[in-house]
DNA sequence: TCAGTAGGTTACCTCAAGGAAACCGCCATG
DNA sequence: CATGGCGGTTTCCTTGAGGTAACCTACTGA
C-alpha cells in the first residue's frame, strides 16, 4: 500500500532496489573503500592507514557489509601473523565504475557548488 | 600531509571534492528528492506526501542543503496561502543524470546482491 | 468560531552510529 | 622483557541525527 504513486516506478517505496543500494552507498566509507580496492587487493591495516579518518571498528564493519553484498571478497592466508586480503569482486568493480562517474561529476562541478554555497551564505547574512 | 598516497589523486584526503559530494549524497533523502524534482517543479507538501517516510523537519532541512549547494532552487509565490515551488537547477539535473545511473546499476544487479547476501548469511549460520 | 491548508521553525527526547581504548593470540624484533 | 604489528572483537560513552509534536502567520470554507 505504500507504493501507490502516479507514474513514477517505485523509487520512493521502501523496498525499491535503488533505495537499498543508495542506502548502502550512503555509507561514505563504503564508496571510499570500494574505490580504494580498485587499485588492487589490500590488507586490513593498509586500508586503515590509507583511508584517513576511518576507525578500526568502522573499517571492520564496513568491510563486512561490503563482503555480505558480494561487492568485495576476503581472503585469509595462514602466514605467521595472519594476512588478510580484501579485493573488489567483478560485481564490485562494475559498481565502482559507476561511482567513478560521481567522482568525475564532483571534480567537474565542485567550483560551481562552492560558489553556490558562498552566494547562499552571503544572501543569508544580509537578511 | 594527509594526502601523501602513491598515485591516487587525493580521493582519501578530507577536503577532496569527491568526498564532499559523496557526503552530501550520502543523505539518502537528498538523492530521492533530486530524483523526484526531475519530474517537474513540486511544492513542499506535495513532496512530503510523495516521498514516503520523510518527516516534515527533515524534508525542510534537506531542501535547504540542496538549495545551498545550488542543486535545486526555491521559488515562493505570493498566493493566498503562500505557495513554494522547488525545482532542480541545471546543475542539479546533471547530477541527477549520474544518480540515475546508480539506479540503473541497482536495478540490474539487485538479484545478484540478494543472492550474495543469502549465501553469506547461510555460510554464517553453518559456522 | 472551529477546522483545515500552506510552509515552515522550534523544543524535546530517543536511539543508534561511531570514536576511544582495551583485549585477544601469536610472533618478531630491540 | 616488552613493545609492536597483524586482524580483529568487545565494551563504554558521547554526540548528533532524526522523529514527534506544538506553534507560527495568513487565509478560506462550513
Amino acid at each position: 500500500m505504500l507504493q501507490r504513486f502516479h507514474d513514477i516506478p517505485d523509487v520512493f517505496s521502501l523496498n525499491c532496489p535503488t533505495r537499498m543500494v543508495l542506502d548502502r552507498l550512503a555509507d561514505k566509507w563504503a564508496m571510499l573503500l570500494l574505490r580504494r580496492l580498485m587499485d588492487g587487493p589490500t590488507r586490513f591495516n593498509q586500508l586503515h592507514r590509507d583511508i584517513q579518518g576511518i576507525s578500526h571498528k568502522v573499517l571492520s564493519q564496513t568491510l563486512k557489509k561490503l563482503e555480505r553484498d558480494g561487492l568485495i571478497s576476503r581472503q585469509a592466508f595462514a602466514t605467521v601473523p595472519v594476512t588478510v586480503e580484501y579485493r573488489a569482486t567483478p560485481l564490485g568493480e562494475t559498481l565502482s565504475g559507476t561511482v567513478a562517474q560521481i567522482s568525475l561529476w564532483a571534480e567537474t562541478n565542485i567550483t560551481e557548488i562552492l560558489q553556490a554555497q558562498d552566494a547562499y551564505d552571503t544572501r543569508a547574512e544580509t537578511l
